[in-house]
RNA sequence: GGUGGGAUUCCGGAGUGGUCAAACGGGGCAGACUGUAAAUCUGCUGGCUAUGCCUUCUAAGGUUCGAAUCCUUAUCCCACCA
């Protein structure tokens, strides 16, 4: 059977075991698993790799489980934040996690009849325990030296903002849910990125003093940009698998726009091209990098494997009007289609024929305030159809409407608004 | 519960009665150069009907001609003690 772990380093997508020993055991079909928190309705590109390292070990053959955190993720997992988180409603996390299950099954393949994956709620089960039970059965098992000793406690221990009791005892629950599919799925290896390592490891001491056994964590580097930056945000905004959140355009875009010195890694840890044709590319990339050859693929493979080829048939066509140059020649109709996933806003004509840029720039909700727009056009920003605009004082006159009802306004290189007419 | 310290614009962080829309740094944005890259350089970074006006320095009151700065109370955070 294909070695995971093996893969996984070659790729670029390991960081650490807690013991060599699971070389031996993932010689035979192991089941893994990993948590996923419903913060949001959607699962985000910063979750991608975590989703990759499961997809990994069940090509290689290992039934994988994904875990939806319904119950941790009403507490918030304090590791790799600097402050407290806010909590969540328990209707917030049961509507968030509708959105997390739809994202996962796209990934696993759930009828795979060696490797079947799985998903799993954790509050199906934390939530029968009471508090009390839950001191005696697992709180008793914990130590606070250890407890205290993690990093993520540490850390913010140290910062400004300290840490709540109720963070505090995140540890205790994931520890639980590996015990738990430990007993229940036969589950031996936990995987995650680098800052679960701390809850990683409680769950295998608690498997360890409670059941005797060994159980195996394993973590994914976590991915930042050459600059350093954590991987997965465009100016501080996550960038989310739901196109609702993030359109099919700006996901596409997310991943033309990486940098040089990131791509090919990149290549390895998001998409499953053999790592002979990422070589091939990086050749071809250093020959002639102003083609960008490394940049599309990943966007191309990325955008297909989300969205789906009609999902980046539309962010490619959108990319090659907004980047192409001129939009002359374009129809309305032509505009409303490549738009249908750039930001867009319906205003009456009345505000818009002879409206003061400034007004129609924020009543389309392109910019914050006027002054913003007004410091864009002496800046030489501002584009209106990709013309430059340079007067703050201009009106937007009738010939700048295609056919009559639609605008292009664009602020800087990339942020688009389309402006139908009504 | 006690004592002490703290809360400033996106973040960090100056500012301790007028010269404060608030230094400096980071981040962000824009422009030039490019390849929708990096590096570099330049400019911008509260709002407006704009050489002036308005709203800001946790909140609400107060002192004062004048408050981010002083007083009171509240809220939140931190540290130590119990």
């Amino acid at each position: 059977m294909a070695n995971a772990i093996e893969t996984l380093k070659e790729r670029g997508l390991f960081d650490n075991v807690t013991s060599p020993g699971i070389q031996k055991q993932l010689e035979s079909p192991t089941s893994v698993y990993a948590g996923f928190d419903p913060t949001s309705s959607s699962l985000q590109v910063g979750n991608f790799v975590t989703i990759m390292g499961l997809a990994h070990f069940q090509r290689a053959g290992h039934p994988v489980i994904a875990l939806a955190g319904g119950a941790t993720g009403m507490i918030g997992d304090p590791s790799g934040k600097s402050s407290e988180r806010n909590l969540q409603s328990h209707e917030e996390v049961e509507r968030n996690l509708v959105g997390v299950k739809e994202n996962l099954s796209r990934f696993l393949d759930f009828d795979s009849k060696t490797a079947p994956a799985k998903i799993v709620n954790n509050h199906d089960w934390m939530g029968r325990f009471s508090y009390i039970e839950f001191l005696r059965d697992v709180g008793k098992h914990f130590r606070m030296g250890t407890m205290l000793g993690k990093e993520s406690v540490r850390a913010r221990m140290e910062s400004e903002a300290g840490m709540s009791y109720c963070e505090f005892s995140y540890q205790l629950i994931q520890a639980y849910d590996f015990l738990h599919l430990w007993d229940k799925e036969g589950c031996k290896l936990q995987i995650g990125g680098s800052d679960q390592w701390g809850n990683i490891t409680a769950g295998v001491d608690l498997i360890r003093r409670l059941r005797g056994g060994e159980a195996f964590g394993m973590t994914f580097p976590i991915i930042c940009d050459s600059s350093g930056q954590k991987f997965g945000k465009t100016a501080g905004n996550a960038v989310y698998l739901d196109h609702n959140r993030t359109s099919y355009y700006d996901f596409y875009q997310f991943f033309i726009r990486t940098e040089d010195a990131d791509v090919i890694r990149f290549l390895k840890i998001f998409t499953f091209l053999p790592l002979d044709q990422i070589s091939e590319i990086a050749r071809e990339m250093a020959a002639a990098p102003e083609k960008r050859l490394a940049q599309k693929t990943l966007a191309d493979d990325m955008t297909r494997t989300i969205h789906g080829a009609a999902g980046l048939a539309i962010a490619q066509r959108a990319s090659e009007v907004l980047f192409g140059g001129s939009m002359e020649g374009m129809k309305a109709d032509d505009l409303v289609k490549v738009f249908a996933n750039v930001p867009s806003r319906e205003l009456p004509v009345d505000s818009i024929r002879d409206g003061g840029f400034l007004d129609v720039a924020v009543a389309a909700g392109l910019c914050k305030s006027k002054g913003e727009v007004r410091r864009l056009v002496t800046e030489g920003g501002f584009y209106i159809n990709n013309i430059r605009i340079t007067d703050p004082a201009g009106k937007i006159t009738g010939d700048m409407l295609v056919d009559g009802r639609v605008l292009v306004m664009r602020a800087g290189k990339k942020n688009y608004c389309l402006v139908k007419v009504v």
